[in-house]
DNA sequence: TGTACATTCTTGTATATACAAGTTTGTGGG
DNA sequence: CCCACAAACTTGTATATACAAGAATGTACA
C-alpha cells in the first residue's frame, strides 16, 4: 500500500501527528472548549482516511497528555485546563478546594495503630517499635483525587487521633486546633507514581507527581510526619520560597 | 476466539498487564539490573502466548512510566533508576552533576538581546519594551538533558552577559561571581511540558516536571530572571524548606 | 405508567499482517 | 586490511478485523 509513503513524503512525520495537532490546534483557537466532546475514533479515521487504531492512537497520546479524557461507553472529551495554585502553605486542603468553589471529599484507606519502622520512628523521635498511629486518606476536588496522604503521628502528643472523623476535617486541620505547632519541616520532590499511590489517585503508575514530605513540632516534640503526593496533572501548585 | 475470554476469567485484567507485572518483577528482584536488555517484543509475545502487538504495548507502556527506555535498531533496555538530589539551593548545576560523577554539557539554543514584554519588565523592575538579555540553555548530564534554562538578564547590571561562554560556566555560577546576590525568590510548580520544552528536554509534550521560577537580586536590583524546567522522570530533586 | 430488553452508539483489548527504518553482524571483493 | 553490501535482527508506523464492555436511547410488553 502506499498510502503510508505518501504520508512519509509529505511531511515525514506519523499520520497520527497530523490528528493530535487538529486537535490541539482546535483546543487553542477555543473552537473546542473544555467538555467539548470530540469526533468519536471512526469519525476521526474517516475523516483523515486513517485506520481506526491510527485514530485511536492520536486521542491515546492527547489523554497521556493530560489534553483529553475519554470514557469508555461515553466518548472523548477536552479536558478542563489545570488551575493554578499555592501549595506549601496550604493548612487545609479542604478549604483549599471549597475557595476555588469546588467540592471536597475525602477517602480514608487506613486508619489503624501499628509499630513504627526505622524511617518513621526517627521522623517523630520515637524508638523504633514504638506505637504510632498510621493514616491514608485521599483527597478529593469535585471526585477527582488531587492529594494522597500518608501520615503518621504520635500517640503520646495527640492520643485521640484515631477517633476522628477525617471526613468532616483534615488531619492537617485537626493537629493544628488540638497541637500549637512551632515548626514545619517541608520536603518537596517530583516522582513518578508508584502503584499503590496511582491506584488511590487514579492515575497511571509512572505518572509524575510532586511530593511533599511534611514534620509538624510542636513545643512538645515532632507531632505529625506526613507524605503528600499531588498528581502533577490535576493541580498546578506553587510555592514562594525566599532564602 | 475464546484466548480473550480465558485471559479475562482467570484475571480479570488485560494480558498486556501480565507482562508488564513480569517485567516490573524481573526488575525488582534485581534479576534484571540497569541497562539490561530486555527480550524483544517477538520474544515476549512467544513467551507469553500473545501477539507481537500486545507485547509491544506492555513494552510501550513502561516506556512511559520511565522504567524501559526504548530505542529503533536495538532494542529495549531497563532504565537506570532516577538518583535523588537536592535542588533549590543549587547554585551551578555543572558542580551538582560533577558531583555525581557524570558529565556536564551545555546545549545553547538562545543567546541574545530583545525587548521585554511586561512579565519580564515586572519581574526586573523594568519599563515594558526596555532591552534585556534572553537565553535559553539546555543543560545535559552524560547527555541526557535534564534543566532547561531560559533566563531574562538585566543588561545595566550586568553588561557582559552576552560575550560568556556558558559552555564552560553556567549563566547561574557566572551571575554569583559577577553580582553579589543579596536575595533569591523561588516559586516551585509541577507542570506538564509544552511543545518547546518537550522538544529541548527530549521528552514527550505533556511529561510533567518540576518548574522553577527564580528572581535573583543585588543590591543594586534584580538581576536576572530565570525560569527552569526539571523532567521529573530524569532527576528526583528534593528542597528542604523551613516555615 | 413503567420496567425490561434489544439496539446502537462509544471506547477497550487483542490479533494477524505488512512494511518502514535504525543497528549490528557477517560475507565478499578489492 | 578495509570497504561495500547483504542479511538478520531490532523497534516504529499503519491497516483491517474481531469481539468485549460501558452508556444512552428507543421499543415492546406487562
Amino acid at each position: 500500500m502506499s498510502s503510508q509513503t505518501t504520508a512519509a513524503e509529505s511531511s515525514s512525520q506519523p499520520r497520527y501527528a497530523a490528528i493530535k495537532a487538529h486537535i490541539r490546534a482546535q483546543i487553542e483557537s477555543g473552537e473546542w472548549p473544555a467538555h467539548f466532546r470530540v469526533p468519536s475514533e471512526n469519525q476521526l479515521a474517516q475523516d483523515f482516511g486513517v485506520s481506526r487504531m491510527t485514530a485511536r492512537r492520536a486521542l491515546s497520546e492527547l489523554t497521556d497528555e493530560n489534553v483529553l479524557i475519554r470514557s469508555q461507553g461515553l466518548g472523548t472529551f477536552v479536558a478542563e485546563p489545570v488551575p493554578a495554585g499555592s501549595l506549601l502553605e496550604v493548612r487545609n486542603i479542604a478549604d483549599e478546594i471549597a475557595a476555588r468553589g469546588h467540592s471536597y471529599a475525602a477517602r480514608i484507606l487506613k486508619l489503624e495503630q501499628t509499630v513504627a519502622h526505622t524511617e518513621v520512628a526517627v521522623a517523630l523521635g520515637l524508638t523504633e517499635g514504638s506505637v504510632v498511629f498510621h493514616s491514608i486518606i485521599v483527597h478529593l476536588d469535585n471526585g477527582l483525587p488531587i492529594q494522597f496522604e500518608e501520615r503518621y503521628t504520635s500517640p503520646t502528643l495527640v492520643p485521640e487521633y484515631l477517633q476522628q472523623d477525617f471526613t468532616a476535617a483534615t488531619p492537617n486541620e485537626y493537629l493544628t486546633r488540638v497541637a500549637p505547632l512551632t515548626e514545619v519541616d517541608t520536603t518537596v520532590e517530583a516522582i513518578g507514581a508508584d502503584e499503590a499511590v496511582g491506584k488511590a489517585l487514579e492515575i497511571k503508575a509512572g505518572t509524575a507527581c510532586l511530593q511533599i514530605w511534611r514534620r509538624t513540632k510542636s513545643s512538645a516534640g515532632t507531632v505529625s510526619f506526613a507524605r503528600l503526593v499531588h498528581p502533577g496533572n490535576r493541580y498546578r501548585l506553587g510555592a514562594q520560597i525566599r532564602f
